[in-house]
DNA sequence: ATAATTTTTAATCATTTGATTAAATCAAAT
DNA sequence: ATTTGATTTAATCAAATGATTAAAAATTAT
């Protein structure tokens, strides 16, 4: 297992090779769908030497899986308990920020939602989500704006929506416009801006 | 192949209790992950009538998604013509038809999407979905309320979104504010009112 | 009732696929 | 140069899985 001597990078290092070919063949086809063949393959070397890293298919797709997650949450945090920004900055925030993350891993959402439904136990201890949402300035702050007339979760639910959907549907959408990636990726750029307001509109029309 | 004879009907033929269970057990996860076998223990037969119907289970698949489209199509195309109802009736109608739809069939969105970028090809020329919603009245009386500022298929995107999203996400929704299944149901509810109020609200702040 | 046809089953096949093994290759240490 | 340990490979295994077959059971027609 130790690879200390070989003079190699982290990042050219068999192992990392097959991790990344890993993260890319299992968030193109899931984790049923994909032969550990196949993820040697992408990454140009034989299967037992993956078994050889990894042990198992399985727990290669927990790490890859962990590091998608990972990739998603990070710095979230910090945006939703910035003391400096007001609400609708934060939003802007969170849409530029996930926005470039997801134009340069367009399938990752869909790729951990089908995940957790075909395996809701894995992730149901995961990382404090909730704590992190329930207890953080946004959420304190979208609760005042809202002022109870509408359930805030409601508002949750529309900007991770108005930020993720488009990628989530994005297959469909390519097809109902036939826009080109290009193009798909410029009309997501023009949502860093409008999302705010969309959202702003949204609060103050409750 | 021929059923003509023995008295048995539509729904109760062995024919239809396989699709059904093909229906439920391919949509809850997935082709790549269901066996056949599933699918005959699920309808209580036996393997091989599953293949002496339906030939093999790419043949069975493709008449369960197909029926999964037809499903999430029908009634649309009405709606979005409807001439007497204006634009913010239709986003309604639409928030209350599929709203009640995903209600009972909550799955069917990620498993269409899911299922859509796995193979692309299958579904490419179906449907003229794109033809149906750019010539609809709906999409006349969006542009004509948009007025260029903003390319309207945000606002496709956006409506799509709203309705859809939180039962794609349903599974992680469930887990950040641990609700129960008719707690989710009562919110879905309440959007039912809300989403053709927030779209008034962002059609106008553009 | 008997024959013919349809439906269902148990057993089996062939392929795919995750995993292992034993040997070969390579890099570094002595 | 030889030894040692790490890395990689080819070959193979065992289980899972989609599919088929031949026979039995059930149903309908004569």
């Amino acid at each position: 297992m130790a690879k200390t001597t070989k003079l190699e990078t982290a990042d050219s290092s068999t192992e990392e090779k097959i991790k990344e070919a890993a993260s890319k063949v299992f968030t193109q086809k899931g984790f049923a769908a994909t032969r550990t063949r196949d993820i040697a393959e992408e990454a140009g070397i034989n299967l037992a030497l993956l078994n050889y890293y990894f042990r198992s298919k399985e727990k290669l797709f927990d790490l890859v899986m962990m590091e998608s997650l990972q990739k998603f949450m990070m710095g979230v945090k910090d945006i939703l308990n910035d003391v400096n920004s007001s609400l609708t900055e934060k939003i802007s925030l969170l849409a530029s920020h996930y926005i470039d993350l997801l134009k340069a891993n367009a399938d990752l959402p869909l790729f951990i939602l089908s995940e957790i439904r075909a395996n809701p136990e894995r992730l149901e201890t995961k990382m404090g989500v909730k704590e992190m949402l329930l207890q953080s300035n946004f959420f304190k702050q979208l609760e005042a704006t809202t002022k109870k007339t509408v359930d805030p979760v409601h508002f949750v639910m529309n900007i991770i929506g108005l930020i993720v959907f488009p990628f989530v549907a994005s297959p469909m959408l390519m097809i109902i416009g036939d826009r080109s990636k290009t193009e798909f990726d410029a009309l997501m750029e023009e949502r860093k801006k409008m999302i705010p307001v969309w959202v702003d509109a949204m609060l103050k029309s409750s």
